[in-house]
DNA sequence: GAGTTTTTGTGATGAAACGCACAAAAGTGC
DNA sequence: GCACTTTTGTGCGTTTCATCACAAAAACTC
């Protein structure tokens, strides 16, 4: 793979540009400038051209990205050919909104199985997807090669639910949970906390009146988010 | 309001500063250090203090900060004892689990109202929170003094909510949909999508297997913002 | 109450990301 | 095919945020 360091930020921004080519190809655009990006996707243009260097020279002066074209780079760099398979932990209110929201029908992400601990769920599906028992996570980790867990669990028990999660194998946790977990350094663990979403939302609104959007993944957010 | 400039990242960390110390009051905690805090919310300590050193000297030096002293000034800063009251548009999959979810029981912030297109669902009551037909938007904003809309419409219907949303009178919107909305720039508007968290999640995992881990809230981020 | 330890608040530095501005290349029009 | 327009790729200054490192202050110890 010839990925170099891409910033963490570009990484977070490739999947929206992906999906506006998507949309563009769809409507049988041919041919899109980084301004026409930025209109659409509210990111400025230098920062998308920025963006798309790091990929190397996609583009071409004085015409702009063919769309088939970045498309298929794009496809190609963020491998969205493979199918990943990921499980779901805690099928509660918000984990049965995201089994029933199927990623896989406009991405490469596949929920394959549901996790609870609550016996009246155990056996049932939900949009197809079986829910199963806590013990047997290893075997369905193994069976599907998944190494990516949601966690919509309670707060109470994240943490021991992680550490359970890591034993078994799983390497990526998006976690919804207002918990702060530990884990070993090698496992990525990022966290969408949406009361402080909302929270946050609130406060700029209270405190800063007219201000300036601000584009916000998720920290994510967040991290990041 | 004594709130000068706080930089955002700072904003969106003190809901989760805010958070912790609910908890260690709960347990009687009299006292706690910037090194207490990192440990528990994995933020690096001189983050923490620089942190609060915006909103004044609320630390003494040798001692750390007064658990009851600093939640209270939080609680002020961040205005936790007015109630803010927010509708939500989209009583869907994703909308529904967010009406269960009570951000009021732990926040401030209260869902008042459900709104969807779709007849069988107006009338109805989800944990006693009533959904109303779109034309009753404008009455019930006024009724509650509601500012901020949760949006959980499909994609396709998102740019016109919005534009009917911002003629009602709302002034912030939390988008949950994939769209990226256009709206004047008085009009403060957090994007929360879960597939690009999610697919960055998996890119990171596949391309950066043993890395450190990095915040992000939204941002995400936002991050996440 | 003198000496030791703890811990804050912040100056200074570094790192990451943003976006201006422009040369160079390619396209378009006549 | 020449003049003009469009648009990229990027050097570079600016902004924003994170973290080191340390003096100063307060708290403990005995
Ligand atoms: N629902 C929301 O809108 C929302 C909003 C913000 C944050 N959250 C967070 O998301 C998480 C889930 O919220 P929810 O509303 O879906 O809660 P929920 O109570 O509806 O669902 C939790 C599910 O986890 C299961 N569970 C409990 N203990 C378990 C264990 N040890 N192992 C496996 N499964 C277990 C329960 O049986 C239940 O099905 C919570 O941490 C909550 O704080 C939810
Ligand atoms: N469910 C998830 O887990 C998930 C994950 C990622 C993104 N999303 C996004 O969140 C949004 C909602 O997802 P969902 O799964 O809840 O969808 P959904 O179809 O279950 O719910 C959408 C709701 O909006 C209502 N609606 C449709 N048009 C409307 C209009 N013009 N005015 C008012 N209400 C209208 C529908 O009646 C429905 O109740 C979508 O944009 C989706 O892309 C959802």
């Amino acid at each position: 793979m010839a990925d170099q360091k891409i910033p963490q930020v570009t990484a977070k921004r490739l999947p929206l540009y992906y999906r506006y080519l998507e949309k563009l190809h769809a409507i049988g655009k041919q041919r899109v400038s980084s301004a026409g990006l930025a209109d659409a996707l509210q990111i400025d243009p230098a920062t998308i051209r920025r963006d798309f260097s790091y990929l190397g020279e996609l583009g071409k002066k004085g015409y702009g990205y063919n769309v088939t074209y970045l498309l298929q780079f794009l496809r190609d760099f963020l491998k969205q050919d493979e199918v990943t398979n990921v499980v779901l932990i805690g099928v509660g209110n918000l984990g049965t909104a995201l089994l029933r929201y199927n990623f896989y029908r406009s991405h490469n992400t596949k929920i394959v199985a549901g996790f609870d601990q609550d016996v009246s769920k155990v056996g049932t599906e939900i949009d197809g997807i079986p829910i199963f028992a806590m013990d047997r996570l290893s075997e369905v980790l193994a069976l599907h090669h998944v190494e990516v867990a949601i966690l919509t669990v309670p707060a109470s028990v994240a943490q021991a639910t992680t550490n359970f999660l890591v034993n078994a194998g799983i390497r990526g946790i998006l976690n919804f949970t207002p918990a702060r977990l530990n884990a070993p350094s090698n496992i990525r663990i990022h966290h969408i906390d949406l009361t402080v979403e909302l929270q946050t939302l609130i406060y700029f609104l209270k405190n800063f009146p007219a201000e300036e959007d601000v584009n916000d993944f998720t920290l994510n957010s967040d991290g990041d988010d």
